[in-house]
DNA sequence: TTTGATAACGAACAAATTGTTTTGTATAAT
DNA sequence: ATTATACAAAACAATTTGTTCGTTATCAAA
């Protein structure tokens, strides 16, 4: 990709972000971004279908930077114990949220974080579908999922909403605890 | 209130609800609001400021008649049992969603749940509070209420979702039984 | 460094949408 | 029956959207 392709599309990213943080999606005009970020009205529209596809552009971004690292060898933050459990794939992932914090920010702590929300539970399903033994039998599956997720991911929007104050370990071990996960 | 109000009133948010069934709140005009409700422009703004405000105002209006049952004595819908504990609290609740059915259907399973659901927790909080046994001590309380809060009307959407095929019994069941709400 | 390709800019544009105003008609309450 | 006012319809300015086009600036490759 082309360098002034690349530059235009992360000043268009950055400056979506800090209006995200500020005011809702639908109150956010394509002329305030251009204005953000120093942008061609053309020019949005040459990257950009829409602003909707921006922001979903925005979300996948950071969820195939995120998960990529994810797949990887854990090389980057070290736990002294095995990292295979749930727990640790957890800590994990908040730890890669903090990690892009200036990223998350803006889509996640805002009124917008609707459709972020969504890919982000997408992803966690396949997570969870990996951990057969945090699915409870005595109810139904696509229930117990469903809770799982989407208490998980709303968890974690509390976490965002203040700051990430929380070490991700303290906040992987609340939720597994209040989800009934006793190992 | 005046008769004329009242009906057009009606129309506006039965037309609005049949949208918000098929498409995105974002997605819906005001001038499809008024060809399917049958009114006129003028009268739409005579009656709300914006499109969001109806929004709002469908809420509150669903969310004053549901839980204004939901303090009333039980005498609509029979349990053998008490009905001072949570479980029969939430039973009790979904049994009423269920009566609205046509006016929660829209807002709440289509994509636009987000402002609901808002609205939802806010109540939410104030009926767990009603019940500390419920909000365990080993996290820190204002965790556990979200943590509470968001599954519960995350399950709600997913049930709903689901048109409410699972019994209110059964859900408070799976609900309870999932945060770990042992009596 | 030159050169060809292409990305960005900026202005102007039509189309859609919003929210307001006005005038005349219909319907409510008393 | 009378007075109030809610409604409809149409016209309106103001925003916003998404497109087009001619020009300039920047990149990558020779």
């Amino acid at each position: 990709m082309d360098r002034r392709q690349r530059k235009t599309r992360a000043a268009i990213f950055q400056a979506f972000n800090k209006l995200l943080e500020e005011k809702h999606f639908n109150n956010i005009t394509v002329q305030e971004i251009l204005d953000e970020a120093n942008v061609g009205r053309s020019t949005f529209y040459s990257h950009f279908e829409t602003k909707d596809a921006l922001l979903k552009e925005m979300c996948t971004d950071i969820f195939d930077h995120i998960f990529s690292h994810e797949l990887h060898s854990e090389t980057s933050h070290d736990f002294s114990a095995s990292d295979h459990g749930l727990r640790e794939k957890i800590t994990h992932l908040l730890y890669h949220l903090k990690d892009n914090k200036g990223n998350v920010l803006g889509v996640l702590s805002g009124e917008s974080s609707e459709l972020f929300m969504r890919y982000f539970k997408e992803y966690l399903v396949t997570m969870f579908e990996q951990y057969p033994d945090s699915i409870r039998q005595d109810v139904p599956k696509e229930f117990a999922v469903n809770h799982l997720v989407g208490s998980l991911a709303d968890d974690v929007r509390w976490w965002i909403g203040n700051k990430m104050e929380m070490p991700p370990e303290k906040l992987a071990d609340c939720y597994l605890k209040l989800i009934g996960y006793n190992l």
